[in-house]
DNA sequence: CTCCATCAATTACGCATGTAAACATCAATT
DNA sequence: AATTGATGTTTACATGCGTAATTGATGGAG
């Protein structure tokens, strides 16, 4: 079973910093979502039952940490969307965001340095 | 509304060439997908629900036609990707595809193309 | 004309998701 | 000891999705 988008943004709270507790779970994410409580609390269940975080008692409440990566999850994703929809292929992907003028300077400098360091291998 | 995964699967069929009739719909990717008549009469209901296609009679039957393009829809899926993941920035995407060794040699000489022809301009 | 075959439209159903209320537990306070 | 407050667990409910069966319409065969 899948993460789902709104318990991968429980995620990142997690991925940013671990051990948490509920509460610091929700202050974090809660505002920027406009989520409440009992809403945070069925996503890290969720997240428990789908062995994407575990939790360990610390006297009345819990700390939550990660099982599944960041890295992973990204991983997956990116590869789900370079399957489905550039046939697995990334110089397409680039090209896309290329056309739609999505490469800002930045990312064009950056991409000209990671191709160099290939070159040196 | 967003155009489901399932959903996309007809669209692909129809962005390949248009306009289509169910029956032809369903030949194409029914077997892939393993659906049925059913299945697919649905789908296609819903896309049209969403204003993702238009049906125009053809005698007894409908002849589909997309309304939503690929490119628009590759646009908004990979976008969704990207900010969510990479923080809205390509080099970091790319960068993550090099780390997991997805660059193809084919991929490498594309963008080294693509970035050369960013240059001439 | 009536009946059948062919399509499309409607309805259905289980499961995941987003969101949250209700309930249970248990330590701390009165 | 009883109450309260903090936490976690269970249950709920609407919506969307994947999949399909059922129903409805309609043009062609007899």
């Amino acid at each position: 079973m899948a993460v789902s988008e709104a318990e991968a943004a429980v995620m990142e709270v997690l991925w940013r910093a671990a051990p948490r507790s509920a509460e610091e779970i929700l202050a974090e994410v809660g505002p920027a979502q406009g989520w409440q409580e009992g809403t945070v609390k069925s996503l890290l269940n969720r997240l428990l039952k789908k062995k994407a975080v575990k939790a360990e008692k610390d006297g009345r409440r819990y700390l939550y940490t990660p099982l599944l990566s960041r890295e992973k999850y990204v991983s997956q994703e990116s590869k789900g969307l370079l399957d489905r929809l550039f046939d697995g292929r990334v110089a397409p992907l680039v090209a896309h965001f290329s056309e739609q003028r999505k490469l800002t300077k930045k990312d064009v400098a950056e991409l000209r340095k990671l191709l160099k360091e290939l070159d040196d291998e």
